[in-house]
DNA sequence: TTTT
DNA sequence: TTTT
């Protein structure tokens, strides 16, 4: 991998609701979060506090999803850092949209969590903004992670999608760690 | 200022274009970047060099937008740090859309510029995601910075917006610092 | 303030002990901090599992240092962004030696904490990487923040130096944010 | 690779001095390299211009330090990123001391460069904080890399260490990436 | 639309 | 010890 530039975003917040789980025909898993930060001042003029809330669209490829969909839900404080992505999909209305994302490569809770302990951190297997994984890494992969992982569902999840959204598209070149806590 | 969460961005990249500047009716100064970052790999499969660029709107305020339009142009290469942040607007057709832009509070040019040097940094006065600053930091902004400042032009520039753009907002606790060179 | 390079740190991590807090004869506020971050993985040889914590020294002034005084305590998990600085100074032995820091300039408590509320984030009101601010902006301070703020008590408290310290040094230019939660 | 915490540090500086490129008895590269940051800003009292130089010690293993090695000389100006590091070590005089160095995990220059282009991005192939990971990998480093890689020498550089320096550690959970420009 |  |  090489690249020309640096693409990073580090977040603090809170999910806005549970991660939304669905897999690839290969069975890839792929999760999106919504996560809030807010920041609260004075109005300057009238004094008055004020509060604005960001939400930042998120998503995780193959092992960091499938730890989000275990570990995240509604209301966790989480860091996550990873790469900003614009996409371009055409609604139902034809109409062309463009949608910014997160692409997540490391993730942390910050909660505590049923388990005991506070949570650890994950990280994708590949370069934070990284491609050109040799193929002996996807067998790490497979072999590794959560032991007795589930398969997944073979009827994937869908995510009631109001807004018509974008094909999921899975880069080749995002792995991610197999290393439980 | 009181913020509930992290939202941070760092880029570097390079300009694809001259900065647009403009300016409210109040005459503050606002410019809008885009900074393509880019990586290169070979994919996994066919061994084939390729290559994604990512486009990033950035938008800076004030002094900041000023110093954008003073030393940047197309194919400068900048480091810029800010905040994500979600506008929803409605073209023309009726559509609503949203655009997620960097709202920058540190610069720092990585190219030589004519006048000899490399560039310096240049952070907004207000918190990298901060508010509530009190009316007396304002005048320091208006008495200070690049000396021999140009008034801004009573004809506001436009940027030539194809796609129809949000109406500018100018948040109130952006500000830039006042120091030159 | 112009700077030319980036100098950013960011950790999450615990405190390993209570801040130690005391103040300058100018009455201001030092915070020292130690923080904890780790790491845990396989060995690769043995494939036994190890774990490594990095111990980071922190130092806030004023307004943050008060804050970490008020609200943080050891095990609290936080999250720090700041500077590195390397101070040199010498030991009761005549030894030279350098101590590295990380200054900080914002600060977010990542702990649910007695009052409720899970933490807010601070900065100091300067530059990130900043300086240059004008005299104004003390009085600023002066006037704001947690209300009903204590003065520092007289009697200054020292933090137990078993390995000689280095003389603190406040720079004139590290100012904090005045607005509470 | 677990990880409890983030250790994170981000700088843009140029180099004081040529890379110092030295080989474990495996022939692993290590790489030192001093980058300086600075900060000017005008004096609150004297409104005299100030500035300050921070020296950043910073390690880079394996093809990153042959990289470096290879594209960095002193003034080079260069994006590192990593984590902090801190060592105890023992002088001659038998005094313990400690050193704070960044341990880089990824690095872009951002000079041009001799044979044309403005330099690209490297990372190590290890996660950035990361562990673990299993030897297939290492033979990937072997195969891969800047073709023509010349072999180290087979009498070691050593750096002329006037101030005596810690033994040189090289963690075996630090890989980087073969992947040339 | 940039950069290599 | 760099850079401007």
């Amino acid at each position: 991998m090489a690249s020309r530039g640096i693409n990073k975003v580090i977040l603090i917040g809170n999910l806005g609701a549970d991660p939304e789980i669905r897999y690839t025909q290969n069975n890839t898993a792929i999760a999106n979060l919504s996560i809030a930060t807010s920041e609260s001042w004075k109005d300057k003029q009238t004094g008055e506090p004020r509060e604005q809330t960001e939400w930042h669209k998120c998503v995780a490829y193959r092992r960091l999803a499938e730890i989000a969909g275990e570990y995240l839900k509604k209301g966790s404080k989480v860091y996550v850092e990873g790469r900003l992505q614009t996409r371009k999909w055409q609604g139902q209305d034809g109409v062309e949209r463009y949608t910014t994302e997160i692409v997540i490569n490391e993730m942390q809770m910050l909660d505590g969590r049923p388990g005991g302990g506070q949570g650890g951190g994950y990280q994708s297997q590949g370069q934070s903004q990284g491609q050109g994984q040799t193929s002996g890494q996807s067998g790490q992969y497979q072999q590794g992670g959560q032991q007795q992982r589930q398969p997944a569902p073979q009827q994937p999840q869908q995510r009631p999608a109001q807004r018509p959204e974008p094909e999921p598209f899975v880069p080749d070149q995002e792995f991610d760690d197999d290393i439980p806590f």
